[in-house]
DNA sequence: GCGGTTTCGTACCATGTGGTATGATTCTGG
DNA sequence: CCAGAATCATACCACATGGTACGAAACCGC
């Protein structure tokens, strides 16, 4: 019972979402937020608990529904492909039209002060887990599948770095043609079939 | 004449530097900044103009001193030699033992406030004249130097790609030790000698 | 229709922000 | 030793920040 709420925290969320992506943790103000979803601070405050609170729940729709791509695509095969899906949709994902440019684990606070470390961290750790999931699936590749002379490991952080540099790209106006063009290049020397040892 | 100032404005330069690169340009505050420098707040504003213009001046000293090495690393002969030396060089000054992690043009404002968009877009010109840079060193190697089937302009958005994932990886805890071992994977793909086609 | 409950909107709080006015202090040139 | 000039330190400004208190409004079960 009581009072029903006017908005849809769901869709609410979503505004939150493209606010963070865009101006990252500390750059997005309480006033910017309230305002992008329509709703009055107490509300928001009532409905999410707090800045941070919001950020993480804003965090974890990210996850799902932008970076949802990332579960098929590590499935695939061979180990090639799985990372060509993986930077593809990386790609694309970071040079949405109706996006934000980049991706709002690195826009999000990658430097801050004192106060936001928390988030930084947060942020940093979840990069951090992606990366060892990458690792696990080249881990669990043959061998033929990988590029001679890399360690499963290695492979990942390089993976990974490139994934985190297009972000850097993107929001520096990088297009998705370009991004694709960088993962092109990334993949070229990376043996589609292992020629005879 | 006039009374002499108690301060090197370069070594506060200095140790303003270090702020914006360890908190980024919103990040960092005046009073983190004045702290830091042991400066009171109007000796800063006497001395360098407001925020932003410090910011600027951290960012060229920046430049010339922390990637210094970069004009000599292009000249490298072949051109393998010279994004080989880029992209070490990269890795250890974004790992350095008694600088911040990660790089200040990375950290410094990937995502902010609107108010400091004028920052995030010199931070992003800054980048592009590096590739820009890089683009025309590649342009005018020799082909045979050059991976097959790869546009210089691509190279080169390739290998700023990798810098920028390894300052974010950087942020993110990665130590030296890591981040060469990304530019190794990297360079693996980058045959040392053209091969018979 | 009434009590209980939840949300709504306004108006507010303490604190921190970038930036300055001001007067005392310390130097140099005459 | 004094006048002018530049820097010093303190105290302050208007404004924005994240976060709340509070009363009116809108719903449900009885």
């Amino acid at each position: 019972m009581g009072r029903p709420r006017e908005f849809c925290p769901d869709q609410a969320l979503g505004q939150a979402l493209q606010v963070f992506w865009r101006q990252g943790y500390e750059g997005a103000s309480m006033s910017d937020l309230t305002e992008a979803m329509g709703i009055t601070r107490p509300s928001l405050y009532a409905a999410f608990g707090n800045k941070e609170e919001l950020f993480r729940k804003a965090l974890d729709r990210y996850e799902s529904h932008v970076m949802g791509f990332m579960a098929e695509a590590m499935r695939r095969q061979p180990a090639r492909e799985a990372v060509a899906g993986l930077l593809y949709g990386f790609a694309d994902a970071q040079s949405g039209q109706d996006t934000p440019a980049g991706c709002l684990g690195v826009n999000g606070a990658l430097a801050c002060s004192e106060a936001s470390e928390p988030v930084r961290q947060e942020l940093a750790r979840r990069r951090g887990a992606v990366e060892a999931q990458l690792a696990e699936r080249l881990r669990a590749a043959p061998s033929e599948e990988l590029p001679p002379g890399a360690e499963p490991e290695d492979l990942a952080r390089y993976v990974m770095a490139l994934a985190q540099g297009m972000a850097v790209q993107a929001k520096s106006g990088a297009g998705r043609e370009a991004l694709r063009r960088v993962v092109a290049t990334a993949l070229q020397a990376w043996p589609e079939r292992v020629a005879a040892a």
